[in-house]
DNA sequence: CAATCGTCCTGCGGGC
DNA sequence: TGCCCGCAGGACGATT
């Protein structure tokens, strides 16, 4: 699922394909991310949005397939194909991203730890993982990476904010950059349709210690990974690392 | 205000 | 073998 590495890497590689070229008229003055949304900018200010959701695809000089939703043509004749298998992913040209940037909490990536803490200050009762996962609340995070954080901080799923302790906490704030970066520098998780912006995989799914692992024995202390329903979502984790 | 649940959609895998 | 059902999850809206 495309979270914050992933649209990450097809932004950096977007941005050095399309930077400069026209759309429909319109220069492209550059290419950001904004939690898991991808944003192009024209030189006139205006934007054009996206987010891929759960199976969307953005491919750099990519070919038609059957899940095709669109294609977008550049003026020198290259183009940007959106793919999207589920068609939960969505686009839109907006004049300013203002008020699409502000519902989103800081980025995960952004922030330092005494806000972190202020942060979570706020949320006392709220249970760690889906706290991670609100959007509102940090900006980035999705259901692998939430899983990927706990792990490597020792902090189970469930717990709540409340009961971490301050070395908890900077653990969770620690691994958070640690994780997202690492998971950047292999150009994402392709646990199902993601791929980048050249159609090619993302390689960290084998980096994964705890998402998807189910019944596989830890790979810190061999005990087995256990996954229990959180809200709706599913939460992997080790029961005897993560306290 | 915060937490939970249903919803959108389609491919895939488990079970019979 | 083939079919059916349920699951996967980002984010939003409705509900409690």
């Amino acid at each position: 699922m495309p979270e914050l590495p992933e649209v990450e890497t097809i932004r950096r590689q977007l941005s050095q394909e399309i930077v400069g070229r026209k759309l429909n008229g319109k220069k492209i003055a550059g290419v950001r991310r904004r939690a898991k949304i991808l944003i192009i900018d024209f030189i006139d200010g205006s934007s054009l949005i996206f987010h891929l959701k759960l199976t969307g695809q953005l491919i750099f000089n990519g070919e038609r397939s059957s899940y095709t939703r669109r294609i977008f043509k550049f003026d020198d004749g290259s183009q940007m194909v959106f793919n999207d298998m589920r068609k939960f992913g969505w686009w839109k040209e907006v004049k300013k991203t203002k008020s699409i940037e502000e519902n989103f909490g800081p980025e995960a990536l952004d922030i330092n730890l005494k806000n972190f803490k202020i942060l979570l200050r706020k949320r006392p009762n709220a249970k760690i993982k889906p706290l991670l996962m609100d959007q509102k609340f940090i900006a980035g995070i999705g259901n692998i990476y939430s899983d990927e954080i706990l792990f490597a901080s020792g902090v189970q799923p469930i717990r709540q904010v409340k009961t971490l302790s301050e070395k908890e906490v900077e653990r969770i704030w620690r691994n958070t950059k640690k994780i997202l970066q690492e998971a950047i520098k292999y150009h994402g998780t392709s646990e199902r349709s993601y791929v980048d912006a050249y159609g090619r995989k993302g390689n960290y799914l084998s980096h994964l210690k705890a998402y998807q692992r189910e019944g596989k024995k830890c790979l810190r202390c061999r005990t087995t990974i256990k996954r229990i329903k959180l809200g709706s979502r599913s939460a992997h984790f080790c029961p005897k690392c993560q306290r």
